[in-house]
DNA sequence: CGAGCAACCTGCATGC
DNA sequence: TGCATGCAGGTTGCTC
């Protein structure tokens, strides 16, 4: 489910509320999460004050007086904000309640997600260590991904969605930027040429950029924190349309697995 | 080292 | 209606 751009409206709906305040309490439902939730946490987090918070990728992070947070969604997790009590459903594995009685609650069907705590510099974590740059900042160029891309035998998709090259491209998101920059998605990325990564970099910084200002892409049962949903699937040009005409020649899009995804793309548009 | 893929889970759409 | 099958937004951690 969540993309960068869910994760990113994720993070500024839910930061307002609990920006400052003071943990009361904290239940684990389902600790069974992609790794374990530490149930130390029910001892640890309460007292603890919620300082800040930020993005590295798809990890949220939420900085408290003693340690951080490190949240991700997987394919189906969502993070809400509740006001009043509310009673838990079959896949609301963690609460965290505040002392001004506000709720945050992770939901997780297929719980891909992860919930966990450190103490130690984020930087080293085993997580987040390895990551490449955010692409939505300067580091991330035409430059840098041709470097990057240089012997590599990987097709352009799998090279895009490589989270130690770049962050945040998901499957949405690499379909359409490779659409957008008219790109093979099949192509070597060690034989692709500098124009065309500055193009494809451009295309993915538009398009990411595009969809956090839409509050992201509604798929099945994502919606921002505050329950509305997002605006961008009626943007998306190639995927979840395979077959369908293309909106910029009319032939019909082709459908293909790459790694264990769904690639979509214009045989004509893209070379 | 890179490339490819199995694995973790539930829900939903589809077809028989 | 019921059951089997395949697919879904991610990413780690195996094998070769």
């Amino acid at each position: 489910m969540p993309e960068l751009p869910e994760v990113e409206t994720t993070l500024r709906g839910i930061t307002p509320h609990i920006h400052q305040q003071t943990v009361a309490q904290i239940i684990i439902r389902q600790p069974r999460l992609r790794w374990p939730v530490p149930l130390s946490l029910t001892q640890e987090l309460p007292g603890q004050k919620m300082l800040a918070s930020s993005r590295r990728g798809k990890y949220l992070l939420l900085h408290y007086t003693q340690g951080t947070l490190i949240v991700h969604l997987g394919m189906s997790g969502s993070l809400r904000i509740l006001t009043e009590t509310t009673a838990a459903k079959t896949h609301d594995h963690v609460d965290i309640i505040f002392t001004n009685k506000v709720c945050l609650r992770y939901t997780d069907p297929r719980r891909f997600g992860c919930v966990l705590w450190t103490n130690e510099a984020l930087a080293q974590h085993p997580l987040l260590e390895k990551l490449g740059p955010e692409p939505l900042t300067a580091e991330f160029n035409g430059d840098y991904l041709y470097q990057q891309a240089q012997a590599r035998k990987t097709p352009i998709k799998t090279f895009i969605m490589d989270g130690q090259i770049v962050v945040g491209v998901g499957n949405i998101y690499a379909n359409e930027a490779l659409f957008l920059a008219g790109i093979h998605p099949k192509r070597q990325a060690g034989k692709i040429n500098l124009a065309s990564y500055k193009k494809l970099v451009h295309a993915i910084k538009k398009i990411l950029a595009q969809a956090i200002k839409q509050g992201g892409t509604t798929l099945r049962n994502f919606s921002q924190s505050d329950g509305k949903p997002g605006y961008f699937k009626q943007k998306l040009k190639v995927y979840g349309r395979g077959k369908l005409p293309c909106v910029k020649c009319s032939t019909p899009l082709r459908e293909i697995r790459q790694g264990q995804r769904t690639t979509v793309y214009c045989p004509s548009c893209q070379k």
